[in-house]
DNA sequence: CTGCATCCCGAATGATACTG
DNA sequence: CAGTATCATTCGGGATGCAG
């Protein structure tokens, strides 16, 4: 397979994760149902004191068009939702470990860096 | 620790890869340099038919400045740069890789949901 | 050959008000 | 409680022309 080809497809792969995690709130939201389950729209909201109603359920409907995540609507009054991780949800606990480490990681080097400049 | 703390620095690390490797065409470059090996300004500029030299020269700065790539310039007329992955820009290796295969995992998920609905 | 500066656009993000 | 609608804003990405 040609050089090009393989860069392209690698990074199809790649691509692909980061349309799917990619979002601002993404990484955050996926995190807390991974570590803490099930979640009510408005316990998540909490959870997120920076991210407006509209955002929140922004980035909610893509993780479910997605299929990472659940969602579970009561119809009841008042009204409950629950958002959950799903089976492919959970597949990305690697990825998004590994990326959590490196990042840290790298943190650390620049701040070795920078420490080291002054 | 309590859990948003927790939640917060995890958030933290992958909000710096993402930083990092997020940009359109970053892990593009990253890849090829990985897989490649040193590459000159105009060589990458061929591989990468699909952006504008403004656009590769920005990208290819802001990864200097997370010291993910080295950049070598020759004093030389005509001027020659050479961009290579540097020891910590190679410490994404695996991180790479695991988003390049669960990006292909979820599209044949995808794929696999979409001809069963069909 | 390589790179910078400038302008421009559209998408993503965010604030606010309203609804069942 | 959960969600929608609308409008403002910010920002990454892209085109073009100039420069060392």
């Amino acid at each position: 397979m040609p050089e090009e080809v393989r860069d392209e497809k690698a990074t199809q792969g790649i691509q692909a994760t980061l349309d799917v995690m990619g979002g601002k709130w993404k990484p955050l939201i996926l995190f807390i149902l991974l570590h803490e389950g099930t979640k009510r729209f408005g316990e998540l909201r909490r959870q997120l004191p920076n991210v407006t109603q509209g955002m929140l359920t922004n980035q909610l409907r893509e993780l479910e068009r997605d299929k990472l995540i659940v969602r579970q609507a009561y119809q009841e009054i008042p009204p409950k939702v629950e958002y959950s991780l799903s089976d492919h949800g959970r597949t990305l606990s690697s990825v998004l470990t590994d990326m959590c480490g490196w990042g840290y990681k790298h943190i650390e080097f620049m701040q070795s860096i920078k420490s080291g400049k002054e």
